[in-house]
RNA sequence: GCGCCGGUAGCUCAAUUGGCAGAGCAUUUGACUCUUAAUCAACAGGUUCCGGGUUCAAGUCCCGGCCGGCGCACCA
């Protein structure tokens, strides 16, 4: 069947909607437009006839005489899920329906699916992810999240740009992966003769934009990592981070705050809302503490990174945590404070001044130097970001590389590579600077009140199909 | 990678203790001039995920595999 290779429409179910609220039970408006959709249910009865159409804003109704109609025995015909192009007059039947009566129509495609159960939709997981297609039509919700998603970019991209911040591209082929502790993607290159790794993150290419002359830098874009699927956790996911020369990490909190909630009040127009059914907000200020003050709490006694290590394993030991040789007493109050704080962290708290030992790439703490200038903000239970005041001392920045590669040798695939190239940069003189990162994935998860990040995902990573 | 649960018509789901594999929707055909998941009638639709096994008899029980969900591990 030969189809039409455009469409002129001048109108939009919701846009109709809007500009016709005004009309009767039976009134017709004498206006005349042109729509295009989806058929998604459709009722004859003898010589007329109703469809639902749906289209990226909503749905209309279209109403069909026979008398009016061309070729109306065939539009009986159409089947659910066929795109149609539709010209008639705005009406509302007398049921009170808004209407586009049909006088003329195409087939703009067939569609040789059906669309799922017209009132169950498609439940299935495996056909929902491998079939998004399908999903999106046959499920609104689906769509409403990835939309979500979308909205929720823009409004990041918009604020970081309206704050000064340039947005750059960097690397996501690497001789080395670096910037993170995660096993990473390999890949190889066959002009170069050399193995790659896909990025886990950009972190230390960004610094050296702002060595570079780049005051204020920032990338949203995939990482890769290596590591398990879960509803938290998919191979490939989109991250923000960001990089604001002369700032601390007190200036960092301060402006996360203000970029999620303001995102969230962008997105759904209120930072107070639900998740999963237990309410939620997003709003600012966050509460900030310090790990250790909140590790102390849940243990009910005085724990810091200076609590003798071996009263941090027997307190490890006690909550069934199974203590690795190689860890020293800031590693062991990490772990502490994640088995007994993490879960029960709801509404969004800036968790800060981390041990160095888990924080290769941070500044010492200005008052503690077994401490770093970092923060992780919480919220839902889990982790949504994570930043500090940068360490710009090569000198340390080598030793700390080298405290990573012991840890390497003692068994931890996941312990950072060193980076000379990196150092090098430092070397050149790394201004007093405050860096972010925040996982995209699960903001959307928490702004769309979606359980799973593949619901935010268009295409998450599924296994492939084999036998 | 490990554990638990699941996979039946295109979709959503039934099938008692191991005893003839079903319904609704979609598809096909017919009726119907204001429907709203329209309604009514009829036809058709199956490798019960795949491969073995036990049994007179397997969707159901056993073994292996595939895919998915959840949990653990890893991690953001």
């Amino acid at each position: 069947m030969t189809t039409p290779y455009s469409f002129d429409h001048n109108a939009y179910a919701a846009s109709l909607r809007a500009a016709y609220a005004h009309l009767t039970d039976g009134e017709e408006s004498g206006t005349t437009v042109s729509v295009a959709g989806r058929v998604m249910l459709l009722r004859t009865q003898g010589k007329l006839a109703f469809a639902t159409m749906r289209d990226s804003t909503g749905e209309i109704q279209l109403f069909a005489l026979a008398a009016l109609c061309d070729e109306f025995d065939e539009f009986v015909k159409l089947h659910l899920g066929d795109w149609v192009g539709v010209t008639g007059e705005v009406v509302r039947t007398k049921r009170g329906e808004l209407s586009v009566k049909v006088k003329s129509w195409v087939l703009l495609a067939a569609a040789l699916h059906n669309f799922g159960d017209k009132w169950a939709g498609i439940s299935d997981f495996d056909l929902r992810y491998r079939h998004r297609e399908a999903d999106l039509w046959a499920n609104p919700v689906s769509r409403q999240s990835l939309t979500r998603r979308s909205e929720m970019l823009r409004s990041v991209r918009e604020r970081c740009w309206a704050a000064n911040f340039m947005e750059v591209e960097t690397p996501i082929l690497n001789a080395i992966a670096t910037g993170a502790a995660a096993r990473p993607f390999k890949t190889f290159h066959h002009a170069l003769d050399s193995e790659l790794f896909l990025r886990i993150a950009p972190e230390l290419w960004l610094k050296r934009l702002v060595v570079g002359g780049y005051e204020r830098v920032f990338e949203l874009g995939r990482v890769f990592r290596n590591e398990g699927l879960s509803p938290r956790h998919n191979p490939e996911f989109t991250m923000l981070e960001l990089y604001a020369a002369y700032w601390d990490y007190e200036d960092m909190m301060s402006f996360v705050e203000e970029l999620v909630s303001g995102v969230a009040q962008d997105v759904l127009g209120t930072t107070e809302t639900e998740y999963q059914g237990r309410a939620f907000s997003f709003a600012a200020p966050w509460p900030r503490r310090t790990m250790a003050s909140l590790a102390s709490e849940a243990v009910g006694e005085a724990v810091s990174v200076h609590t003798p290590r071996e009263h941090l394993a027997k307190l490890l030991a006690e909550r069934d945590v199974e203590v690795h040789a190689s860890w020293g007493a800031g590693r062991c109050l990490a772990e502490l404070f994640e088995v007994t704080c993490e879960e029960n962290l709801w509404e969004p708290i800036f968790v800060t001044e981390y041990p160095v030992e888990v924080s290769p790439l941070a500044r010492r703490h200005r008052d503690d130097p077994e401490l770093t200038e970092r923060f992780e903000s919480y919220a839902a239970g889990r982790e949504l970001s994570n930043g500090f005041s940068e360490l710009n001392d090569p000198v340390d920045q080598r030793a700390r590389f080298d405290e990573q590669a012991r840890l390497a040798a003692a068994g931890d695939d996941e312990a950072m590579q060193i980076d000379e190239d990196y150092i090098k940069a430092l070397e050149w003189g790394l201004p007093p600077t405050a860096g972010l990162g925040v996982g995209m994935d699960r903001l959307a998860m928490l702004i769309a009140d979606e359980p799973s990040i593949r619901e935010v995902i268009a295409f998450p990573t599924l296994k492939p199909l084999r036998d």
